[in-house]
DNA sequence: GCCAACGTTGGC
DNA sequence: GCCAACGTTGGC
């Protein structure tokens, strides 16, 4: 199993909203890497979910995938901002996942608080100006999240 | 293939 | 609202 970290910004989608949809298609994502990392997503690896341009921005639960990479729909879809006039229904250019919520964490675990823990040195998150909105994460950097939100394994056993 | 211009992200 | 960092675009 592989860790990974997904930013959103709440005013847009929050994990409140992934709670109250049970299930979300992870579609608009238009970066390369990001949308690689998506591709190297398996059904069951775990998320932190990340609330970006929110104060303070942080971890603010765990998300697992519920289903690999298949086409993001918006890329086909004129009306959208996430329209790709350049890719094609034979050869899509952009992926999503589905994710569905596991815990929501007692409060958010900041930015700051992260940048603080050994485990995530050197993390594409942690590092100045970094723009990718899907994140791989070291297991360490995972567990140590979870420990400074007050949790342990046993609150993801009761998978939603 | 270079690189300047531009748009976006996202912390502050 | 500001602005640094970064990715993308497009002229050449």
């Amino acid at each position: 199993m592989r860790f990974w970290l997904l930013k959103s910004e709440p005013d847009v989608f929050g994990f409140p909203d992934l709670v109250r949809v049970r299930r979300e298609p992870w579609n608009g994502v238009r970066n390369y890497q990001a949308r690689n990392f998506l591709r190297d997503m398996r059904e069951g690896d775990l998320c932190l979910f990340y609330h970006s341009n929110a104060r303070p921005p942080g971890v603010v639960g765990v998300a697992r995938v519920c289903r690999e990479a298949y086409a993001d729909d918006l890329q086909f879809d004129p009306a959208s901002a996430y329209f790709d006039p350049k890719s094609g229904v034979d050869a899509p250019r952009w992926s999503m996942v589905d994710v569905e919520p596991v815990v929501a964490f007692p409060g958010v675990v900041p930015l700051d608080a992260l940048r603080l823990m050994p485990e995530w040195e050197g993390s594409p998150l942690t590092g100045r100006g970094s723009r990718l909105s899907v994140v791989p994460v070291e297991a360490g950097a995972f567990w140590a999240t979870l420990d400074a939100a007050g949790l342990d394994f046993g609150d993801l056993s009761g998978l939603s």
